[in-house]
This record gives C-alpha cells, sequence and structure tokens, in this order.
RNA sequence: GGCCGCGUAGCUCAGCUGGUAGAGCAGGUGACUGUUAAUCACCGGGUCACAGGUUCGAGUCCUGUCGCGGUCGCCA
C-alpha cells in the first residue's frame, strides 16, 4: 500500500498482522469442512489462504462462500494472523465476504497437470498460475535490469521502425500492403537504424519486438520476439564482447538479487546462476570446429554450427561462451571482413549454458564503403534500398560494433523453462495466432 | 518444410491378440471446525479428430485428410 495505491495487497501483509484489512482478489482453491471453510486467494502479488469459520462470520458472508467457485473475484475483510503453516507466514481470519464477480463452473484451468496445447489455448487464464506469474516477473526484472544497465553507462535508447521496405537479413519477412508504395514489410531487426543513430548519438540501444516468418517449430523460436540491440560507434569486435559478458552477467546478477523467490517457485538450481562470471572464454570458430571434430561431430569448416555442436561445445563450460569469427558464407552481408583472414567475419555468437544455446549474435560492422557494396550485390539484396545505409560509409564511416540480445532466450535460460513460449506473454509461433 | 509421435468425458489419461466405453480430477448433492491439488458417499457427463477401407463385428488393423507435439534446418 503507497500514496498512489491505497489498496491493500496479499504482498502487503507480513508487515499487517494483527490488522483487519479489506483486500481483493480471486479464488484459486476452494476447501471446506463443514463449520469451517478455506478460501485460496490470489491477487498478482501473492497467494492468501481466509479462513471463514461459520461461528465467527455473518450469515450472509457464510452464504456467499457456499456461491464461491474457481476464479471468483471477491472482496474480503479480516485480521492478519501469523500462521507457520502458510507459505507467506500470515493467513486471514475472515468477517466479511462479498462477491465482485462470480465466475463460471467451468472455468478451464484447474490446480493440475494439463497439456501444452489446451494451456496456451487458454494462455489469458494460464497466465493466472503461480509458475506463469513467476516467469513473467523475472522477465519483467530482466527487461528493467536492460533499462538500468544502459542508461548508467550514457547509452540513448532509439525506437526504430516497426514498418520497413525490405531491408534486414535473409530470414522471412511479414508483408502488409502500404498505401502507394507497395509492401511494408515488419522489422525482423533495428540493427541497421541502429547504426545510423550510433553515427548520431554515440551509444544507443533499441528495445523492441522483431518478426521473423520463419517456419520454425522448434523451443528457441517465435515468429514476434523481443531483441535488444546496442549499436556503439568505435567498438571494435574486442569491445563489443566485452560489452557483451557484462551486460549478460549484470542481468543474471540482477535477476538471482532481486528474483530470488520467483526462481525458486520455479525449482531453479540458483547455484547454476550465481557461476555466471566474466570474463566468458573466447572460443575462435577453428578452434571449435577442431575441437567438435575430436568429440566426433561430422563439421567441416565452413559449416555453421549445428544445435548439437552447440550443446557439444558448451558442455565443458560453467558459463555463456563466444564462438567468434565465422566464415562469411555463414553470416550476414554487413559484418566486417576479419583482416587476420578473410575467409572469415568479426563476429561472435554468445551460447548459453546448459544446453540454451545461441542468446546474442553480434559483430563489427563493415565500414568499408565498396566492401559493403560488393557483399550487397554477392547476396542478391535490392541495392536501392540500401542506399540510406551504404551512405552511412560515404559520410564520415566509422569503426562500429554492436549485438542482438533475444529477450526471450534470455529468459528462457534464466528461469530454466524448457521452452521459450512460456516466456513471453501471449506468443506467436508458426501455428498460433491467438490469444 | 523433412523425420518421428500423438489425437478417447470439461481436463489428465487407461483401454492387451478386433467383441459394442473406463479411472482420477473438475462439476452437482450430502457429511465433516484446521484443510494445504483435503477426505468420504452418491449423481450427471462420450460423433473414441474427420473421411474411406478390411471384417460378421473397428477406439483397436489399413489408407487419406486435418490438428497438435518432439526433433532438425534457419536464427535472437
Amino acid at each position: 500500500m503507497s500514496a498512489t495505491d491505497p489498496i491493500i495487497r496479499i504482498a502487503d501483509l507480513p508487515d499487517q498482522v494483527g490488522q483487519t484489512v479489506t483486500l481483493s482478489g480471486w479464488v484459486t482453491h476452494l476447501r471446506s469442512s463443514g463449520k469451517i471453510a478455506f478460501i485460496v486467494m490470489r491477487d498478482g502479488t501473492g497467494v492468501l489462504q481466509c479462513v471463514v469459520a461459520k461461528k465467527e462470520v455473518p450469515e450472509a458472508a457464510w452464504e456467499a462462500f457456499g456461491t464461491l467457485t474457481l476464479e471468483t473475484s471477491l472482496q474480503v475483510t479480516g485480521v492478519v494472523r501469523a500462521d507457520a503453516r502458510q507459505a507467506g507466514g500470515v493467513e486471514l481470519g475472515v468477517s466479511a465476504l462479498a462477491v465482485i464477480g462470480p465466475s463460471a463452473l467451468d472455468y478451464p484451468i484447474q490446480p493440475k497437470e494439463h497439456g501444452i496445447d489446451f494451456l496456451l489455448d487458454h494462455r489469458h487464464f494460464w497466465l493466472r498460475t503461480p509458475r506463469q506469474v513467476a516467469i513473467m516477473r523475472i522477465r519483467n526484472e530482466i527487461e528493467q535490469a536492460i533499462h538500468d544497465f544502459f542508461y548508467e553507462r550514457g547509452f540513448l535508447r532509439v525506437d526504430t521502425p516497426i514498418l520497413t521496405a525490405a531491408i534486414g537479413e535473409r530470414a522471412g519477412l511479414f508483408s502488409t500492403e502500404y498505401f502507394d508504395e507497395g509492401n511494408a514489410y515488419l522489422a525482423q531487426t533495428g540493427q541497421l537504424y541502429g547504426e545510423a543513430a550510433a553515427a548520431a548519438f554515440g551509444k544507443i540501444y533499441t528495445f523492441g519486438p522483431t518478426f521473423r516468418a520463419e517456419k520454425s517449430k522448434t523451443r528457441r523460436h517465435l515468429t514476434e520476439f523481443w531483441m535488444i540491440e546496442p549499436e556503439v560507434a568505435f567498438n571494435d569486435t574486442h569491445a563489443n564482447m566485452r560489452l557483451q559478458e557484462e551486460f549478460v552477467a549484470f542481468l543474471v546478477r540482477r535477476a538471482v538479487e532481486r528474483r530470488r523467490a520467483e526462481l525458486e517457485e520455479l525449482g531453479r538450481d540458483v547455484s547454476k546462476l550465481e557461476a555466471v562470471q566474466t570474463p566468458f572464454p573466447r572460443v575462435e570458430y577453428g578452434e571449435a570446429v577442431k575441437t567438435l571434430q575430436g568429440k566426433g561431430s561430422a563439421i567441416q569448416w565452413g559449416d555453421d554450427l549445428g544445435a548439437e555442436d552447440e550443446a557439444l561445445l558448451v558442455e565443458d563450460y560453467a558459463t555463456p561462451i563466444f564462438v567468434c569469427n565465422y566464415p562469411k558464407e555463414a553470416k550476414a552481408f554487413y559484418m566486417k571482413e576479419n583482416p587476420d583472414d578473410p575467409r572469415t567475419v568479426l563476429c561472435d555468437d554468445m551460447l548459453a549454458p546448459e544446453g540454451y544455446g545461441e542468446i546474442i549474435g553480434g559483430s563489427q560492422r563493415e565500414d568499408d564503403h565498396d566492401k559493403l557494396l560488393a557483399r550487397i550485390r554477392e547476396e542478391g539484396l535490392p541495392e536501392d534500398a540500401y542506399s540510406w545505409y551504404l551512405d552511412l560509409r560515404k559520410y564520415g564511416t566509422f569503426v562500429h560494433a554492436g549485438f542482438g540480445l533475444g529477450l526471450e532466450r534470455t529468459v528462457a535460460w534464466i528461469c530454466g523453462s524448457p521452452h521459450i513460449r512460456e516466456c513471453i506473454p501471449f506468443p506467436r509461433m508458426m501455428h498460433r495466432l491467438r490469444p
């Protein structure tokens, strides 16, 4: 309770023992034992057992208990009592009870196991359950930590367009009609705009939704996901990786410090997160290929790392690792050629431990106009769409580097979640557009 | 999209070598003053995804379609 929130919430109750309070919420469990009844209610800040004794409440309140069903919204008044048997250490001795909104008898989500398809169809209700509440609080903590990290370091947040002309990477684009301009496409990266902004503001980051029409059915893909893309003028690839490891370690530390209760609700082994310390190991692509061949992988120089390769490579480390300087064929056109080995580009993938795979893709950007133009032509990209991007190399080109962090993948790793679909409030996937 | 698997009550599932549909939970009624996904008794609840085929007979076997999941590729 505060000046701007006069409503008492369940989370406030440990400080209110002995007080009579009125609070509102929804029914999650009902138990009755003749002349004593128990309502377990939630309000988004916590869960509370309310005890209704027939002798101690008005007739109307006792009868109101009889009408309660799962997810009825209600207002209860009573005395806060310390009770060591309860999760939050308190329970409420009810003196009055009023239904705000009744809930139909067929509320679909029960306190038991459900299949994933059913849960996704009922995402609007699934979000009310304790595990989902914990994940969303951790997601929110990470989002806030991202803003704090960059704000404290003097970065400017830049909001890049979602409707764009055909520009970005190779993955599939969602398109929509755009007046007389032909098709517009939903942005699959803000990076190119981020590069323009870096030349204006020095250090920037973007934080926004991105869209990929990839027909991917995996635990690590969504068609709509949130990405954080910093871009720093005059950073080279080494400074870029230092920023990445400092950033990711900051996010993990923040979740462990401020959301330990939620991590424990999820059954997360917090010691694995506490083991995440900088610096993260750097593994050159060429070394990675040799290591993987030594472990029995069929990978050849030039191939991208497969999911199995990533898992094999990461198994020896407790922290995320960088795999750097991939062959240029495996990577996007805008990455800078490696002066020490022109077959490769100055880039890095950050692979999370415990098999969570790639959470960051980063690179130093190609700052030479002619080399960039040649790459655009090699890839068969529409040159006119990239003319403004090429201009950045004509008018005061600059060494710069940046990266993209996938929010849901990061949340999934920190939460120990088996699938990123539960790490965003309303997931969008190839076969799922609602709710 | 490739490969593999699944589809039976509102939910989670069982249903054997083919013989006409089951449990738990949820819901209803009742009992119980300390329960923690309470317990106990009784009750209602089914186009076995859809279409075709084999068979005296198909939830079960075969073919096709649809839906979903897992995995791979692509990437964050």
